[in-house]
DNA sequence: CCGGAGGCAATTGCATGCACTTTTTGCCTT
DNA sequence: AAGGCAAAAAGTGCATGCAATTGCCTCCGG
């Protein structure tokens, strides 16, 4: 949510304190059951407690950070099942994107998503890993803006957000960046040529694969958290 | 989101505050666009600003309220473009809960979903618009859990809080209650033989004409408020 | 009469302080 | 030595205070 917000540069100190903790969440640098405490994260970014017990709350709300009353503030665990129901839903939600995007997606954008999908079949034969990453990212924002709907558009990013410290691990799976990419063409093949189903289709098994990948990771990876901020 | 902190009778000053000023916005008592000045919600509530602030902070994050920096706080007005754009993502989100409820709700969901379903055709006879309105969030409820994936269940949800401002004015409409149970009913058949497209066609047909029958009131209804949100 | 500069009141943003809750530590008991 | 209890330490929750920003009002010049 709040879509427009979070493109400016805002100046509130809170809003830059949800970005930083946000970010560091989204990007995995702190882990899920991590412990968030309010003295060490004001002292680390030299702000008083306010404006960080207000971005902890409104992370909250976003369901980044859990806050147990009087306990104190962990980055939000996701139990295996509730994972599983994120990827699920993610791969629902994709598939309404590429679905409306088949059917509203005007001319420029479909130029422009064939052209960048083109473009980054480039990458998968270099094996430009970090590269293809930000293709990847991009890719996905065409359908969410191609479907000319700012509520799914909001969910899906949000839903995207929660899931990214789960979707890293992925990409060292081998072959993957190939398997990507032609589940990509499936996708946009299908959108071209406006088959609103087909695209839907493509869109929730390329979601539901990445899901199968990450799955593996999760299961483990969970166990060591305890970690300080620094 | 927080779906399960929702539930808690929750102790903390933030949260009743997140409630009651949440609630007003929901059940239309504060209108979009609405200023939000925190001294005054604070004497109103007898706490000090400080909860105030925080609720607005979450409300924000939630997408019910809007904040400029340094120019205070607005219950959100949301567009007329952004408003059909969340009755349409409510209607796919519909959809998909009553499909996967064709496909997953146990034998007692069901059950229980057929039994207050006809249970509730006798208030539609009486015209008991407020005890059906019960019933039909009752039952609404009941597909967004039926669907056994809660990361979907709190975006319906979610949405649905959303929109409900804009939904109480639907049911002045005449013989409303009637059509609204006769789709149900098709829902609800479908469900019960489990037919998960048809489900979903009916569950997105069921919100696309609340959506039709909310527009007409959303048209002139809002001008009154102060518009001067860019 | 209109438009703009300046100042004032009102309001927001953040820091600090204090009370209360939880957790830890250390001692005593068994 | 293990368990339990109590006091201290740590950390959260909320109130209050002060600086800074905004919006308004006035007054002046054109």
């Amino acid at each position: 949510m709040s879509g427009k917000h979070s493109l400016i540069r805002s100046g509130t100190t809170v809003d830059q304190m949800v970005r930083a903790i946000g970010d560091r969440i989204v990007t995995g640098y702190l882990r899920p059951g991590e412990k968030l405490d309010e003295t060490s994260l004001a002292a680390r970014f030299d702000v008083s407690r306010t404006p960080v017990r207000e971005a902890l709350g409104q992370l909250s709300a976003m369901g980044l950070v859990e806050r147990r009353p009087n306990r104190g503030a962990i980055v939000a665990v996701v139990t295996q099942e509730h994972l599983a129901s994120m990827f699920e839903s993610m791969a629902e939600l994709e598939a309404i994107c590429a679905r409306f995007s088949a059917e509203r997606m005007t001319a420029a954008e479909r130029r422009a998503l064939e052209t960048e999908h083109q473009a980054s079949a480039r990458l998968v034969q270099l094996g430009a890993e970090e590269d293809y990453e930000y293709f990847n990212t991009e890719f996905h924002s065409r359908l969410y803006r191609g479907a000319h709907n700012t509520h799914i558009h909001d969910l899906t990013v949000m839903t995207r957000s929660r899931l990214a410290p789960f979707r890293r691990a992925q990409f060292m799976l081998p072959g993957r960046l190939a398997k990507s990419w032609q589940e990509h063409d499936l996708i946009v093949t299908a959108i071209m040529r406006g088959d609103s189903v087909a695209a839907g289709k493509a869109a929730r098994d390329h979601v539901s694969i990445v899901s199968e990948a990450s799955a593996v990771f999760a299961a483990d990876d969970r166990k060591p958290i305890r970690r300080d901020v620094a």
